[in-house]
DNA sequence: GGTGCCATGTAACGAGTTACATGATTGG
DNA sequence: CCAATCATGTAACTCGTTACATGGCACC
């Protein structure tokens, strides 16, 4: 269900194909929501029939034809009745801390070496996360106010990040105390 | 494919049936992986057939029979290699931060409330870990050899919390000096 | 007498994944 | 010549959710 959603809010920003959603699903929306082409494409036929989303077919010369969708007055009346809804937190579902804690049944120097590659893996997501904010966000003040609730956003994923990286650092020394 | 595992995982520490293990993924595993009755039904089943765990059925008074689940040598070898295989990232799949992404088609004082919820429950499941974190493992010294690892998962949880906390604090305020 | 716990299960559906398919264009 | 990009789609599958079903027991 919040797939339909997360296509709309991308959709409103501007209009697009089901491709460019799909390549925009690694970008701004899809750091807190993923789907693959196919999800999307399922998604966008369904809208378009329940009058959601309207497609315009643009011709292209070499290239196949675009569909490009845009919201309609019902769809963007459905968006903001959910945004009002209020929203169980996500259920944290991650595979690493399942491995870790049955740690205890792998030798102790592939816990660390994995904790390592963890580490590294989330100091370059937040560098991505920290060079948008230097491009974008340059001082929070003058932060145009359209993309004040991206930002928003931002500062989670940069703060999620970064206390991943602590953990890390926490978790690496308690494991050398205890050897 | 990950659900197997967490099933193993738990049943490791200690056999149990089908029932049980949908209770218990409330608690401990359940904090980081989540599964319905049906679905761990279900995988049970295959994981029987696969010859990874037996059944033992238990007759009981007045009740209906137990079935109780433990792992055969196959399933823990199976676990042991997954174990040692690298995981990607978690992808982070959050209604609430798509609904502050899309802010800005809402009123704001709507958006100030959804936060102040939002911390509301993380607070709450920041008490939740802190309580654990003082009944079963007072000083992390003296953590006994089994549970250093469920500490290790439980540290990542009071972070993670508390990282939400600090994050709908900086919101909230960043929210007032746009106003 | 109704609700809730114990314990297991079927059925149907919706969401998400993986593989396959097409066909033209651009770049190394 | 091969691979990648553009752009859309079908088919088959697994994973996850919701609803329904049974049947005894305990508690208020």
């Amino acid at each position: 269900m919040s797939l339909a959603y997360a296509l709309l809010v991308s959709l409103i920003c501007e209009p697009k194909s089901g491709y460019d959603l799909a390549k925009q699903f690694d970008g701004s929306v899809g750091f807190f929501w993923q789907a693959t082409h196919q999800q999307i494409y399922r998604e966008l036929t369904k809208l378009e029939q329940q009058n959601w989303i309207i497609a315009e077919a643009i011709a292209q010369e070499g290239r196949p034809d675009k569909k490009i969708f845009s919201v309609k007055d019902l769809g963007l009346s459905h968006l903001k009745t959910w945004l009002l809804q209020s929203s169980d937190l996500a259920p944290v579902k991650d595979e690493f801390l399942l491995k870790i804690y049955a740690g205890y049944l792998i030798p102790e120097d592939a816990i660390a070496q994995k904790i390592q590659t963890h580490r590294h893996r989330h100091q370059q997501q937040l560098e991505t996360y920290q060079a948008i904010e230097r491009n974008f966000f340059s001082s929070s003040q003058d932060c145009p106010k359209e993309s004040r609730f991206a930002y928003l956003t931002l500062r989670r994923g940069i703060r999620f990040e970064q206390g991943w990286l602590d953990w890390c650092d926490e978790a690496l020394e308690l494991l050398a105390t205890w050897e």
